[in-house]
DNA sequence: ATAAAGGCTACAGTAACTGGAGGCTCAGAG
DNA sequence: CTCTGAGCCTCCAGTTACTGTAGCCTTTAT
């Protein structure tokens, strides 16, 4: 059993992080022992550093849970993982072609700036509306 | 002199944006009328304009205010314009680099998961840390 | 014995809005 | 002239996923 601390260095989490996982339900201790402090076992430890992982993986809190929930399930099909993984995939997949689209226009806007001490500035301008409205 | 729903209309902005905008003094209505309605003159809407687009490039709110002052500002350097944009690209493409590598990683990880009725899954088993420990 | 380190709860703050409640005002219809 | 609906107002709560702070108790080490 290892106290929040101990927890936090074996998962590599911050201790705020892990009570606050505890709070809502997302990870919640063994037990307390008899002071009140949070006692987290083997179990507790592997589903922090689950979560830690997918959350890398940019999933948000409940589809952790969601997840979570399948990896307890023994009796889950990969398929239900796979269709949440193929979700946040399309959405990874829009953030980057928006993200692309940006810095891509950004980069020729700074480009076409002199950038010196006149006060003209493309860039200004664009946001101003001169130039083109899409 | 526009209400806030014409405003709203004129630029394109949800009202309880503009007036969000108003409270945190980003872009002021011109006036009130003695009924208490904000009033917002030809130069608002263009501030107006203008920030809806620099949040279009994923400015932030008080990157948008310094860009206002900039903009209003007739003895500014482009210099300064740019500085700011070249900012913000470095962080987008850091952004762009880490959604990339995030995207491959599912990727390889979606495709080598079945996607059947049962149980083994290596989406899973990466959180749960088998495998690669990065 | 004491002090530092670590644990606890509870509340506030972050970014940038969005939604809702409760109440006044304005414009057009009848 | 009244009524109805749209529009405006303020203030408060909620969103996401934590993080920071305050005030207090416990454990550990000197």
């Amino acid at each position: 059993m290892h106290t929040i601390g101990a927890a936090a260095k074996r998962t590599d989490l911050p201790t705020k992080t892990i009570r606050y996982y505890a709070d809502i339900g997302l990870v919640v201790p063994g037990g307390r022992s008899d002071k009140g402090y949070r006692l987290f076992d083997d179990r507790a430890l592997r589903r922090l550093i689950f979560v830690r992982r997918a959350r890398a993986f940019g999933f948000s809190i409940e589809t952790c849970r969601t997840l979570l929930a399948l990896y307890t399930d023994q009796t889950r099909s990969s398929a239900d993982v796979k269709a949440i993984a193929l979700d946040h995939l399309a959405e990874i997949d829009k953030k980057l072609a928006d993200l692309q689209t940006l810095r891509d226009e950004l980069t020729h806007l700074a480009a076409s700036c002199a950038g010196d001490s006149r006060a003209d500035c493309p860039i200004l301008s664009a946001m101003a509306g001169d130039g083109v409205e899409r």
